[in-house]
DNA sequence: GCAGTGATCATA
DNA sequence: ATGATCACTGCC
């Protein structure tokens, strides 16, 4: 990985061009950036993510193949993609990997809001941002936060993801437990 | 514990 | 055109 930038520039495209887990894990800490309407920022630190691997990876969305909802997936790192769930409920992912190789990060946790489906309302992103840029200022973009010891990071399974087979069972869910909020950072 | 919610996708 | 599925949440 390349040097960190200053924090108040956002995280490079090569940040993103690596394994989705180590990424997974290097955004615990980091700030989910928020301009809004008026030209106001807001910094969210992540302290939840999940890492999904590629089409190899039976809980990832691109493992049934491209699709036009998944497209995204199969692009560029450094992308969102952002999908509804359960018709109700957006996700945030950021594109991971080497270009054609359909993996990302899904940020399930940041600043005040607990869960993906919260993080998204909470901060008003919907489909809009699918496919826009995540390492530019523009609506929305990650920057580097303070370090983080690794005694602080938990790993579980994914969640909602138990039709996967083995895949279910993987530690690629990443918890940032500020101080104790129990060893697996249970929701 | 489980209903709500609606876009997406496979099947036809 | 139709039905199953779903990387969740909130209230019972």
């Amino acid at each position: 990985m390349p040097d960190m930038p200053r924090s108040s520039q956002p995280l490079p495209r090569a940040f993103f061009a690596r394994p989705a887990d180590r990424i997974a894990r290097d955004l615990l800490g980091a700030r989910l950036v928020v301009r809004d309407a008026a030209g106001g920022v807001t910094r969210h630190a992540i302290f939840e993510t999940e890492a999904y691997l590629g089409a190899h990876d039976l809980a990832c969305h691109g493992s049934k193949g491209m699709t036009k909802r998944n497209a995204v997936m199969f692009g560029p790192a450094g992308r969102w993609y952002v999908y509804l769930c359960y018709g109700m409920h957006w996700m945030l992912n950021v594109v991971t990997g080497a270009e054609g190789v359909p993996a990302a990060v899904l940020i399930r946790g940041a600043g005040a809001f607990v869960g993906p489906g919260r993080v998204t309302r909470g901060l008003g992103i919907d489909k809009a941002f699918d496919g826009q840029s995540a390492v530019r200022r523009a609506g929305l973009w990650l920057e580097a936060g303070e370090p983080i010891s690794p005694r602080s990071i938990s790993r579980t399974p994914r969640i909602g993801v138990g039709y996967a087979g083995e895949w279910a069972a993987k530690p690629l869910r990443f918890v940032f437990d500020p101080e104790s909020l129990g060893p697996l950072g249970q929701r």
